[in-house]
DNA sequence: GGTACTAGATTTGCATACCAGACATGTATG
DNA sequence: CATACATGTCTGGTATGCAAATCTAGTACC
């Protein structure tokens, strides 16, 4: 115990990134990604006490971190027993679709209308960039593709719209992480991309709106597969 | 100090209404709900020991629930200053509206095409209810207003979109209850929720949907009357 | 062998203590 | 009079201790 205090280096944290603030919105983050990307496996006990011995901090963030989760519906804490992980819940996913596509396609009409040209060129510029990414390297893609989603957002001033996409996407990206292999193809989903920036460019809600809805449909065809791939990782229906 | 142990006896406490749960969360509903009617003004600070003393339990809770709000935007937290309940942004409001437009019309567009009988039976019978409020009564109006809403979402089961729209919703109800008196007349909402359960009844996704746009839109007609009429709750653009 | 019970270990919720940073105020100094 | 500075008091962030509920293991008993 080098610190006189206990406030402790930062570096020697394993979970510092380039993480600022303090810890337990760090902690949330990490932890967050961590059951997204399935390294945290669902139905697995995570203890208040382990995980704070575990990132050298006290109880008391990583509570906060664990209460920003359960809102998530990623954890459920469940009081004098213990918080776990939550299987992943088909309908959690159907539900968090639904509104995700609801309000994505609201955004991309917006930027039908009202998109300047720099936000289009941005747009193709990332588009680019995804095809360039080496067969295999799925993740890199997973990367851009949100990239392009938030991109088109920002540029029509809706920060605060992708932001809310942003939460409740987490229920789709763990559903991603596991289809990373035998998902959609990704030169069908950049496919998708270029359509929509298509209806946007030409000042065509319509159509954009109808790319986006098909692209974000897309999941659809791979979750029931998943479903049955890893049924100990779902929910039981 | 009568009590043996750190539990209070649970009635002992303002807040405690028919609120469940452990404090934290009870708080939290407690004091978000007076900021949205104003009973704490916008700018106010909330020091967490204060609080704490006031509902006679410790800071713990207390922070838990500042936190769940700064991430409503209701309060702003600044660390080693204090923490505020923030001034009504235009910006947030509109942002929220832009938002829970989305997702509501992608739900009456779904009960459109899919609403039981008995649904719409209790939307016009809540729509009733509405007729029968007194002048004056506008708050309850809100109430009944907020149900109808509600009734749309769950009766096609789309709680967790609704509960997505409840939160979102809080910035826009700031601006209702300052406008309690002279927001658009309560017979012309009560017409608009008619045009609504029509459009739904009638099968007729379009016009449901446009119906509830123009619904959702009022409050962009009483915003910018509310901004200047109490510019000191109102954030400066 | 099976069942009821007890003791211990864990869990989260809440309370308390301590820390560093920000701020207001009063004072000394130019 | 103005400015720099010391200081006391507030803040939220963190650490830790305690209580109640729950689960587990083992044991005694039938």
């Amino acid at each position: 115990m080098p610190e006189t205090s206990g406030k402790q280096a930062a570096s020697e944290r394993v979970f510092q990134q380039i993480d600022s603030g303090s810890i337990g919105p760090q902690l949330y983050r990490f932890l967050r990604e961590s059951i997204i990307r399935g390294e945290l496996q669902p139905g697995q006990a995570l203890s208040e006490s382990e995980v704070a011995r575990k990132y050298s901090t006290s109880r008391q963030p990583v509570r906060e971190a664990f209460i920003k989760l359960a809102e998530e519906r990623l954890v459920i804490i469940q009081p004098q027993r213990g918080t776990f992980v939550v299987k992943i819940s088909v309908a959690d996913v159907l539900d968090a679709r639904f509104v995700r596509e609801a309000i994505e396609v609201a955004v991309v009409q917006e930027a039908a209308t009202s998109a300047l040209p720099s936000a289009i060129k941005e747009l193709r510029n990332l588009i680019e960039q995804q095809k360039e990414i080496s067969h295999g390297h799925n993740v890199d893609f997973l990367a851009l593709d949100e990239e392009f989603h938030r991109t088109i957002a920002f540029s029509v001033g809706r920060a605060h719209a992708w932001r809310v996409i942003e939460n409740i996407k987490a229920q789709m990206d763990r559903i991603r992480y596991l289809s990373l292999d035998d998902a959609t193809p990704i030169p069908l989903l950049i496919d998708q991309h270029t359509r929509i920036v298509d209806g946007i460019e030409a000042g065509n809600p319509t159509e954009a709106a109808a790319a986006t809805r098909s692209h974000l449909r897309e999941i659809m065809v791979s979750l029931p597969n998943i479903a049955a791939r890893f049924p100990d990782l779902f929910e039981p229906i």
